[in-house]
DNA sequence: CGCTTGCTTGGAGTGCACTCCAAGTCAATA
DNA sequence: TATTGACTTGGAGTGCACTCCAAGCAAGCG
């Protein structure tokens, strides 16, 4: 039977799980448009990261559908902030390498995350660096359009 | 007293230009392979930056070539911040193209440097958030490898 | 003069991260 | 039974921001 339109879940305050996932561990079988209504990926992309291997493997149904987990939705969760701190997609897929082959794997698993701290924090410095920028400029601009109101109102 | 692109002075401690370029105003008159040398660009992106509307009027020899001044490497500073901070081309141009539209364009241009600043603040955000799931995930990895060297050594 | 170097152009190609398509399966309703 | 709607697949297409190519021109050097 297909789950249809299941309330929007979304809250982590949720009726639900209060472990953060709309379902408690053990009803957690989330068809491909549950997760896109959680993550708001397309299904196109998770079945794209899927062919790609930047997932773990996927349960399926009897006729083959996609049956996500709350771990999925955990891996996605991660992999969202990966993506949204411009880790390319092939360093996210290296790690979920890392992660299938199991515990000895951990020190370069630490070491990738570690070169990507680094770099997060090299962005954060930049952008605060042009944030000066824009403040300076947008300060010239108003102070511009404030001297013109002023000639204009008196 | 036209408020013009007066660029952040980088202040460099080189022999030339007390103001931060190369060479000082009169004398500023710099082939491609220059501009390349002095911002990291390549030869393909500045010629393809004035196709697209991305570059003020630059100025030719009587040869065609292309001679850039130090405005122009001041524009490319602010280019290179905007482009840095995730501004799309598209937007840029339309930036460029308000700078050369005149000063009747400072409100509007005052409104999408506005309305960047706050993108760039959310990304700040966004990446600190990250950087303490980072840090979270890091520690949990680091723990693991010290417990394991830890059994390896006694 | 011939060679090299540096530049010019329009247009085609690249890499990334999706994004969509066509054709098909399956379960549930009218 | 027929239709609807959610899902499946491999492969093709898209948009962005470059990135490169081929062919050609001009200046400087031996």
């Amino acid at each position: 039977m297909t789950v249809m339109e299941s309330a929007p879940v979304k809250a982590r305050k949720n009726c639900a799980g209060r472990d953060g996932h709309p379902r408690p561990t053990g009803q957690d079988r989330y068809s491909i448009s549950e997760v896109v209504a959680h993550t708001g990926l397309t299904a196109h992309t998770l079945r794209w990261y899927e062919r790609i291997g930047l997932m773990p493997h996927v349960d399926r149904t009897h006729t083959g559908q996609r049956r996500f987990t709350n771990r999925d939705l955990d891996w996605l969760d991660l992999v969202g902030k990966l993506r949204l701190t411009g880790m390319p997609v092939a360093d996210m897929v290296r790690y979920a390498e890392l992660v299938r082959e199991g515990e000895h794997t951990f020190a370069e698993r630490e070491e990738l995350l570690t070169a990507h701290r680094e770099n997060v924090r090299e962005r954060i410095a930049e952008l605060q660096s042009t944030l000066q920028v824009l403040d300076f400029k947008i300060d010239v601009y108003a102070d511009a359009r404030r001297a013109s109101e002023r000639f204009d109102t008196v």
